[in-house]
This record gives structure tokens, C-alpha cells and sequence, in this order.
RNA sequence: GCGCUUGUAGCUUAAUUGGAUAGAGCAUCUGACUACGGAUCAGAAGGUUAGGGGUUCGACUCCCUUCAAGCGCACCA
């Protein structure tokens, strides 16, 4: 599906929508015809499990447990086993003591169950071990599959909402986190199943606008971003700061001549002119229309540039400045559900008080919106456009209460869809100093940090003397890989509602947990494929055992399609990112203590570099839905 | 003041949603086959999970409370 340009005009919404949807059709058949329905033999090796166990209660203690106190988890690594059974659950049944109950549990398995190999009960916990054919077979019927982890099509449909800038000033690392976590979210929904509508709704109005607009009249003597080589968003941007420097000023002047603080800022002959400018554009002004749209195309260019760097991409863009007027008739009809009301200075309300909220202003006194009112507006226009199930705006923490408020009235007024709505709310991103201000130039500009982090992974990579022989183009684009994947895994491998603080005097590292680790991974496998003459066509025997290592990697391995499944039920592609640590450095160990390529038995030879095969597949495969590219070689 | 969120080793973080001795990475210290790629691996040290109560066979996880930080409580967006 091809993504569309910032800024671009769209004049038909509806022939858009009709070349869009058919997009999205072809999309959904390229998973269908990928579905693997046995992506979840292990959740069937634990459904059996179960069932088992409650066989196993009602044979022994003539007892009927629930399916849901059957609590069965990964045995820990200092444990013999892979799968743990709790059985603290089953004592009551069994009026034994936990050891005693394990054990009885145990034996019935090991009689019921061919593929469990041992088992140990140490407390309360029953630790099985299944055998080695069966986690053989189980990578050659499943893991090993090119299909596996990939869902069929649910047939839901679903909107992320992310990005969502100003266009008065560049974007900066907190509109980077905004960004990732929009953009993985929708990749990891999309994997999962669902038919996803990427969506960007752009603040191109407003005083901030102006602001910008009115220092540029006054002080650009015409500088264009061709003019002066300066990129579009930063050129606006620049003036944005210029008006505020003046803005200040006049304001220091007005408290000299002995105004409060308030008045000052109130009246600034500055700040007049551009709310004068803000009327003349809701007028419809020529002139400042045309200034607004120049400037408004400087910025888009710029951000397409940033969007284009940081990868990410959307699939509708909504304006501002279309939907600003919207929700009026959604304000009218909630006053005739009774579920608004009319104050005597002909505002309208919401009271939200019976569900521990406030009351909440949706329509202003003289007949005006405000910031709710087009929300209302722009969450029924989506809908009407879309029909999706579930819509997703993500957006940071200081909004949570806004959106509580937005979703409680949609609910309020009868939608069916309301339940659908989610606030992916993310913490901040904080410095060391604090809170980042554009105002006070302590942001951390997004293309700034970018050349940084492409900047350090070259240098990083020419000491280590990985790209010798390589031409200069695949060399910028290597280190592009490096950079940006150790930034976004940065920014990505914390959970999104914790705050993040990001300190640019300490580098982001290139070694341990990080993204440069997992490509680095990737690129060593690659390298032994290549060696090895593996080819995914020829067939493999399976060996006769397996190493720990071995063994451990194929249980990670397959657990795969569960960690998209819960990333994409949480919405958190934390959860997708750790996992593809733990799968690289699984396999860094069993690199370590088996050789692939020497290995005596050729079949044994085989089956590993299919073992190396599937794991370089699921690591790219879930480093991409992250947003991460990972190398051939680095 | 009220509401929401967060608090885990020096730093960055995880914990299968109530389960074993709280698991990693960075930094520090020690070690690794005359390298299938050392951006790796093995090990050591580092914790009163902010503090205090409670529920439970069992609590980082649930409840109460105190503290700290952030955000919100606009006829701004």
C-alpha cells in the first residue's frame, strides 16, 4: 500500500477512499494465502496439557478443577524442565502436600503423554520435560515454517492515530517516540490481523501558526528554504522563535510601564497582530491564506523528509483546518438526548460528575468550539469514513483526562463504536534538566539526533573495520540501519506509559540490550548461512538429540505468534522487542557452544543451519513490525 | 486542594498478570576455543521492589496509608 504525501491535496475523499480500500483488500490477501493455521502448536501442546491435568485431578483426587487453575508457566532456567505446572491449586484436592500432589500429577502425565520425557516436582512446582523428538518435530512442522507467525486476517478493521504535529516547528525526540510507537503498534495490529488505517491528523491552524506567520512578514525579507538552504519545518520554526523573542520582549516593556503580567501578555501589540491574523484567516483572507498555505508547504516537505528518515508512513491525513468546525451537530443532538445542557450565558455542558469526572464545557457561550467539540466532530467523521472497530490515538499522558472525557461522551451519546476507542497514552520524554521547551531551546531536534545516531554507528562500525570493501552508498546505508535501530530500540523496548528520560550527553549504546545487538545477531547468522551453502529448499533430517541450547531456542522460538498476540492485544510493542533480544541472545549462546558449520554429522549440520535459518526469520520479521531494519552483514 | 500516572541494583530496565532464590543490559572486576563474525560468550559483585500496614499457602503485582516525581483540573489546542 502506497502512502500518501503530507500536504498533498486529496479532492475526492470519496475516490481516495475507493482506491484506498482496495489497497487494503489485496493487503489482506497476501495474508491469507500466508496463513499457517499451525502457528500455535504450542499453545495445542498446552491446551493438552490441561486437559490432562484436570484428568489427572479428577483420576487421582475425584475432583473437577477449572481450566482456569490449571496455571501453567515456563519452568525457570535454574530448573530441569520447560513447562511448570503450579500445583499449589490442586492441594486442596488432594489433601496431600504439594510434593506429594506433584508427583502423583506427574506420573499420570508421563502415562498419558508420550512427548514428556522426566519430570521433577521441587516445592509446589511439577517441572516437565519434554523430549527432544518433540521439540525437534516441533521446529520442523512449525517454527521452521516460512509462514509461521503470521495470523489470517480477523477481519476487523482499525485506526492508529499518531504523529499529530504542529506545523509551527519541527518535530523533536518526543514526537520520535510518538512516532515509533504509532507506527509499530499499527505494524504489530497488522500482523496480527487486522486491517489497519495509519492516520495523521495535522494542527496545521491556529495562533501558533500565525505566530510564525506574522514574524515572517515582518522579518523574512522573503527567505524561502531555497533561498537560504534551510529546511522547511526548521525555517518555520525559526520564526516562530523570532516572534516569541519579540513577543517577550513587548511584554518586559509593558510590565516596565507598570501592567500585571497578565495584562502585558494580553496586550502586546505583537500578539494582537496575530490574533488580528487568526480572524483574517477564518475570514478567509487571500493574502494570508496564501502566506499560510506557502508556509504550511515549506513545513510538510520537511516533515515528509523526517517521516521518510524515521520510516514511518500513513495512510490518511486529516487537516485541522478541515475538521475545526466540525462537531456542532453532534453538540445539538446530545443537547436533544438530554445528554448536554444549556447554561443561561448560552454555553453547553456535559455533567460528568455521577462518574467521578467533572463538568465539562463542549460548546462556548457564543456558539464557538472548542478543542472537545472538534474532537467529537473528527471521531464521528473518521468513523463515518472508515468503519472501523477499534480506533487508537496515540497520544502523550498530559491528555489522559481529555480523552476519558472524549470516549465517556461518545458512550454517552449512544454510539455503538465507542467502546472501540483507545488512548495509547505514552509518558514524556524528559532530559536531565527537566521537561523539554522548544521556547527555551532545550528540545532535542528529531533530525538532529538522527544525523547523530547515523554519525556514531559509523564511526562505531569504521573502528571495528566491518565495512572495508564496501561501496560508499551500501556503507551510508548500513550505517543508517545501525543509527536509527539502536535509537528506535531505545525508544521502543520501554514500556509506553512509562516516562522516558533521554540524557544526549550519554550515548545510546551499541552493545548489550540494544538494537545494534539483535542486527548484529542477525548479520553473524546471515554470515554462516552464507557459508554453510544453506538453502532453504533442501530438506533436513532431525537429529537424534538435541543440545540445551538447541532445545531452549526452538521453546523460545515458538513462542513467537504469542508474543505478537499479546504485544498486539496490549498494544505495547515492548513486549515484541524484548522478545527479540531474548531470541538473539539465546541464540549467541548456543552459537557458542555448538558449531554449526564443523559439526561431524552432516545432519546435524543441517538441521542447525535451519535452526539459524528460522531464527534469523523471526528476528527480522519482529524487528521489522518494530520499525527496525536489520543488515546482511555489519 | 482534588484526580490520574509512575517509583525495582549506581544508571537503563524485565518479571508469563498472584507463584520458586526478583531476571537482564550498561558501568566495575575475572575469564573464553590460534574466531562457523569478540558489536559475542561464561562468571563475580551489586536489591528491605520508595517507606509502613493489610489480604493470601504465596505479593513487585491486589487493598489502605505515607513519601517523592510527572501530568491534568481553561469559554487554550
Amino acid at each position: 500500500m502506497e502512502s500518501l504525501r503530507l500536504g498533498q491535496e486529496i479532492p475526492d475523499s470519496s475516490a481516495f477512499f475507493h482506491i484506498f480500500g482496495k489497497d487494503i483488500v489485496s493487503q489482506v490477501n497476501g495474508y491469507i494465502s500466508n496463513v499457517n493455521l499451525q502457528s500455535y502448536m504450542t499453545d495445542v501442546l498446552l491446551k493438552q496439557l490441561i486437559a490432562h491435568t484436570q484428568q489427572a485431578v479428577k483420576a487421582l483426587y475425584h475432583s473437577d478443577i477449572p481450566e482456569n487453575q490449571v496455571a501453567v508457566q515456563e519452568t525457570r532456567k535454574e530448573f530441569e524442565g520447560q513447562l511448570t505446572i503450579i500445583v499449589f491449586p490442586m492441594t486442596r484436592f488432594s489433601k496431600k502436600s504439594p510434593e506429594a500432589t506433584g508427583t502423583e500429577i506427574g506420573a499420570y502425565l508421563q502415562r498419558h503423554m508420550p512427548e514428556l520425557a522426566a519430570f521433577n516436582t521441587i516445592k509446589g512446582f511439577l517441572n516437565l520435560s519434554f523430549s527432544d523428538a518433540y521439540w525437534a518435530d516441533l521446529f520442523k512442522t512449525t517454527v521452521s515454517r516460512e509462514s509461521f507467525g503470521t495470523f489470517a486476517a480477523n477481519g476487523k478493521k482499525l485506526m492508529v492515530e499518531y504523529s499529530s504535529p504542529n506545523t509551527n516547528k519541527p518535530l523533536h525526540l518526543g514526537h520520535i517516540r510518538n512516532n515509533l510507537l504509532g507506527y509499530a503498534v499499527a505494524e504489530i495490529l497488522k500482523a496480527y490481523g487486522y486491517e489497519v488505517v495509519k492516520a495523521n491528523l495535522v494542527n496545521d491552524r491556529g495562533i501558533h501558526i500565525c505566530k510564525s506567520m506574522l514574524a515572517w512578514e515582518r522579518w523574512g525579507n522573503g527567505e524561502t528554504p531555497e533561498s537560504s538552504g534551510i529546511k522547511g519545518d526548521h525555517l518555520v520554526g525559526k520564526y516562530y522563535v523570532l516572534f516569541d523573542k519579540a513577543y517577550k520582549q513587548e511584554i518586559d516593556g509593558l510590565k516596565a510601564q507598570g501592567l500585571s503580567e497578565e495584562e502585558a501578555k494580553r496586550q502586546a501589540p505583537i500578539i494582537r497582530e496575530a490574533q488580528q491574523m487568526l480572524q483574517q484567516w477564518e475570514a478567509g483572507d487571500e493574502r494570508v491564506i496564501a502566506l499560510w498555505k506557502t508556509m504550511n508547504g515549506w513545513v510538510y516537505q520537511g516533515f515528509e523528509e523526517t517521516y521518510d528518515r524515521l520510516g514511518v508512513d500513513f495512510d490518511k491525513y486529516y487537516y485541522e483546518s478541515d475538521t475545526y468546525l466540525l462537531g456542532k451537530d453532534i453538540i445539538q443532538e446530545g443537547l436533544e438526548k438530554g445528554v448536554f445542557f444549556r447554561k443561561a450565558d448560552n454555553s453547553v455542558w456535559i455533567d460528568l460528575t455521577a462518574d467521578g469526572l467533572d463538568e465539562k464545557l463542549v460548546l462556548r457561550g457564543d456558539g464557538t468550539s472548542v478543542y472537545i467539540t472538534q474532537d467529537l466532530g473528527t471521531a464521528q467523521l473518521k468513523h463515518d469514513e472508515f468503519g472501523m472497530d477499534e480506533s487508537i490515538y496515540v497520544v502523550g499522558n498530559e491528555q489522559d483526562y481529555h480523552f476519558k472525557v472524549l470516549f465517556l461522551i461518545l458512550e454517552k451519546l449512544g454510539r455503538p463504536w465507542a467502546g472501540g476507542l483507545f488512548h495509547l497514552s505514552y509518558g514524556m520524554v524528559d532530559l536531565p534538566s527537566g521537561k523539554m521547551k522548544s521556547r527555551e531551546g532545550t528540545v532535542v531536534d528529531a533530525d538532529d539526533l538522527m544525523d547523530e545516531m547515523v554519525e556514531t554507528a559509523r564511526v562505531r562500525t569504521e573502528e571495528l573495520g566491518k565495512t572495508e570493501g564496501l561501496p560508499e552508498g551500501e556503507k551510508a546505508r548500513l550505517y543508517h540501519v545501525i543509527g536509527l535501530g539502536a535509537l528506535k530500540y531505545f525508544l521502543l523496548k520501554v514500556e509506553p506509559k512509562k516516562r522516558l528520560l533521554f540524557d544526549p550527553n550519554e550515548s545510546i549504546d551499541f552493545q548489550g540490550h540494544t538494537g545494534p545487538f539483535i542486527q548484529y545477531t542477525h548479520a553473524r547468522i546471515k554470515s554462516v548461512l552464507a557459508k554453510g551453502g544453506y538453502a532453504a529448499s533442501v530438506d533436513f533430517e532431525l537429529p537424534e538429540s538435541l543440545a540445551d541450547s538447541e532445545r531452549d531456542l526452538i521453546h523460545l522460538l515458538a513462542g513467537y505468534p504469542a508474543v505478537i498476540k499479546a504485544s498486539a492485544e496490549a498494544f505495547s510493542p515492548a513486549q515484541l522487542a524484548n522478545y527479540c533480544y531474548e531470541v538473539a541472545k539465546q541464540y549467541n549462546k548456543f552459537y557458542h557452544e555448538e558449531t554449526i558449520l564443523k559439526a561431524t554429522d552432516v545432519a546435524v549440520r543441517d538441521f542447525r543451519l535451519h535452526l539459524s535459518a528460522a531464527t534469523a526469520r523471526i528476528i527480522s520479521g519482529g524487528m521489522k513490525l518494530l520499525g527496525i531494519e536489520v543488515p546482511e552483514r555489519m
